[in-house]
DNA sequence: GTCTATATTGTGATAGAC
DNA sequence: GTCTATCACAATATAGAC
């Protein structure tokens, strides 16, 4: 009896943490003007009912997935940006940690791109919440301190002068469109699911290498 | 009365054209879930029972909408890089023909993506139809071509042993990305449209020899 | 907190006049 | 070919019992 009623009383947290999920994994498959409440209470194996009752509104549903999947995507890559490592060891770190974080989301390139598409007043709310500053502190912190490691690297006749911004498109560019345009690739490719995933574990072995040697002088 | 006459029978065609303009704008702003029919009747000043009239339903009109803007994205650089133009210059031709086609459509990659992402069926018909004939002849052909120059200026000494398909990844991930995620890169570099033109004009005089010294050896 | 039943709107599609 | 008026249903959202 006791523990049936502290499974009830749990409920509430865990309810919540269900439905976010199986939101989630709908609205990164189909897009959040295609998915589906129905759907979603389905594989959260609840009542329609109750996604309005934990979140008012679909648009208040696809508000909390749309933050997350982005925080998902871009923070981790930008912290190890900014951060004081060397720039090689930036670029290979980036690399693997992008890399394995889409080989468990593959939908997540897809989303997040189409949603900012879509979407795109959210964007800069996002960018807002990453340090719960205002829009401009974001991007120049991270590409400041670039900046200043590339222009090092320039001087000590290292590396050809690139702008921070180019070198972080480039790196994100490689990294993640691959699994933006995974359906394509694998069309043409003749890849199934095991022989994209080979294909990936590939590039996070060259892909640093590559990128690398494209900045040498 | 014989040019009134003339103009609206002239209608017909024009008007269908008029429509799948409008379609094309507005799906790829909001994606096809995304679009209205009311939106795009609006757009092309028509009623929305003409929309039916002409392509019968949503989904027809999203059909042909999305071949016409996959082969906007896609099929002149697979002929570019199927062609005996020797490897430089297939990559500078490359570059320049994609960051053209997507200055002028910034809104195509992340609109075909999306739709690759949320009906993958729709891929391989796509696919399919490059060539009119089946699946397995458009990629094969592509990067048989490509693998037997990679390895003729691997032979040379010129350049690093690559498999052709990433080799093809690569070039399109950095061509294609940055308007993918436009909107992002936007609200964190602070550019404006201005600034984002200007950021890709400086890619296209960089960005083939930035990936041609990637893959030297 | 969770459900069933129902209200309310949004949206694609058709009928039929002109 | 093009319009107005309307239908039919899909999908979000709410009321209220348990």
């Amino acid at each position: 009896m006791l523990q049936i009623n502290y499974m009830i009383k749990s409920n509430d947290q865990e309810t919540e943490a269900r439905i976010l999920d199986a939101a989630r994994s709908v609205f990164l498959r189909r897009g959040t003007a295609g998915a589906r409440m129905a759907e979603i209470a389905e594989e959260a194996g609840v009542n329609q009912a109750l996604l309005h009752y934990y979140f008012r509104s679909k648009a208040g549903l696809a508000e909390a997935v749309f933050q997350r999947a982005a925080r998902d995507l871009f923070p981790p890559v930008l912290r190890t940006l900014a951060s004081d490592a060397p720039l090689e060891e930036k670029v290979r770190e980036v690399v693997v940690l992008e890399l394995d974080t889409l080989r468990d989301n593959p939908f997540l390139p897809g989303y997040v791109l189409a949603e900012m598409n879509h979407h795109p007043e959210r964007v800069g709310q996002f960018v807002a919440s990453l340090t719960g500053v205002s829009l401009e502190t974001v991007g120049p912190r991270v590409f400041d301190r670039l900046g200043a490691q590339i222009e090092e690297a320039v001087e000590a006749g290292e590396m050809r002068p690139i702008p921070p911004e180019q070198f972080v498109i480039n790196l994100l560019s490689l990294c993640i469109f691959p699994f933006a345009a995974r359906p394509m690739l694998m069309a043409v490719t003749g890849m199934d699911d095991a022989g994209f995933r080979a294909m990936i574990e590939r590039r996070k072995a060259e892909l640093p290498e590559f990128f690398l040697r494209g900045l040498r002088p």
